[in-house]
DNA sequence: GTACAGATTGCACGAATGTGCTTGAATTCA
DNA sequence: TGAATTCAAGCACATTCGTGCAATCTGTAC
């Protein structure tokens, strides 16, 4: 195995798990820990991880509450990215939402699709920049820590140059009567201006999500034109939001 | 066996396994290690393969050449990183290019700093994402993949609205006479924006990119207020920039 | 056919890189 | 505090790399 190739497969690792022990590399890896040690360490010195004692964690505490965050039902916020991520139509323009599951639909769609992906995270631009037929366009504003999303009057007013075919929408809370709701008003204006500048709504929402709300709301429920969830969600939980006129969709398992 | 036909082999070699070693190429092709050398170094040099010690990777072309730059004289960025940091002051607005130097230098900002960060990257605005007290401002735009910068006219107009205290510019080409400049159109334009909204403009080089020019200039050097670069770079080479009116900062050796 | 320029290749040699080991210092934990 | 682990620095060894040089091959012009 190649110098190279190992440490990129510590960085995959380390991806996965949000941490690396020396004595584990060096056991997995067969080499000696000096090595694994030398590995981190330039590794360290290039930004990519955070050295401490012991082995390694990553980069920042922001991106590892993120990160954390990715952990959370990852498998079910991957079926349902994985199902969303199927919508995208050749040629089309799409907008899409910050946060982990949309994340993880950018980081599914098809390497051959030809599409505009226009997006306020930061992140999502960042995993969609290896995609040799993406067009990335970038949503400027404010940087929402938190969420790693660009909001603000900035950002609505750069969504006022847009005309999308497709709009994926990361959906914090999900109410039959209350509607879509967030717990940031900057976020709430945003979503909001993304769901008027396209022409179909998608809302991805894990099972969590259904039927509650936060204090900021977006839109009805009528303003998304998709719903996608998770394959464990009952036909029962749905049944109020598909007298809303909604379509569901849900992934068989995989 | 043709020269052409044998760097054909080994792309696609390298596309079913993934990566190939000089060792192997050169038994199963019947040339000494030195002609795949010369291979593998010109096939890098057209983007088609990340050479490593012992062979080559498999590359997701667009963001090799990041990732690539990342890895060039990492120890005289940070060097010229931490020098540039600790010219930003409590309080102030700052420009921030996007640029594998300029990562470093959002690195390097103090915790305890107060400041609002205006940048084009995304990479950098996720690292200061963890940073406590800093406000971070993304210049949205097309994402120009090769160097993950936001660059276009949405980038030039939402400078409009900044009036920035200094403006920290990485910078690709530099020359007494030609000035700055860059191999990317739209980067030029953005730059030159960057330079017009901020009272005072540090620009950060590193010892390779002093006198030499790229296709598209921005300015002339007397556009900069400071120049930033490495202590390895001698007297001798600023005379030209310092005869313009440069003040030169170099770091002491760390 | 002959001469010549340019490209390609293999070889030699010194430099750079990667690895494991040893030693002594630093860190962590009981 | 003491013991165990982890770390950094230096050393030796093997591999890989880059460069300069000479030999070979290719195509072109005369």
């Amino acid at each position: 195995m190649l110098t190279a190739e190992r440490r990129q497969f510590i960085l995959e690792l380390l991806q996965r798990e949000k941490k690396v022990l020396s004595s584990d590399l060096s056991a997995v890896l067969k080499v000696s820990e000096d090595t694994i040690r030398r590995d981190l360490r330039e590794l360290a010195e290039l930004g990519l991880l955070q050295r401490v004692h012991g082995g390694a964690l990553l980069t920042s505490p922001a991106i590892a509450s993120y990160a954390d965050r990715q952990k959370q039902a990852p498998k079910e916020k991957e079926a349902i990215a994985r199902t969303a991520a199927k919508l995208v139509r050749p040629g089309q323009v799409v907008i899409l939402d910050g946060g982990t599951t949309t994340l993880q639909v950018a980081r599914h769609l098809p390497l051959g699709l030809h599409a505009t992906i226009v997006t306020n995270s930061p992140p999502i631009a960042i995993a969609l920049a290896d995609h040799p037929h993406i067009e990335v366009v970038m949503l400027g504003g404010q940087l929402y820590k938190k969420a790693l999303v660009n909001v603000g009057a900035a950002t609505v007013e750069a969504l006022r140059m847009i005309r999308a075919d497709l709009c994926l929408l990361g959906v914090c809370s999900l109410h039959p009567d209350i509607g879509i709701s967030v717990t940031n008003l900057n976020e709430a204006h945003v979503k909001r201006a993304m769901i008027a500048r396209a022409t179909e709504v998608v809302g991805l929402v894990t099972a969590a999500k259904l039927d509650t709300a936060a204090s900021y709301v977006v839109e009805s429920i009528q303003a998304l034109t998709y719903l996608v969830t998770a394959p464990t969600v009952t036909d029962e939980m749905l049944i109020a939001y598909k007298s809303l006129g909604l379509t569901v969709i849900r992934d068989e398992f995989s």
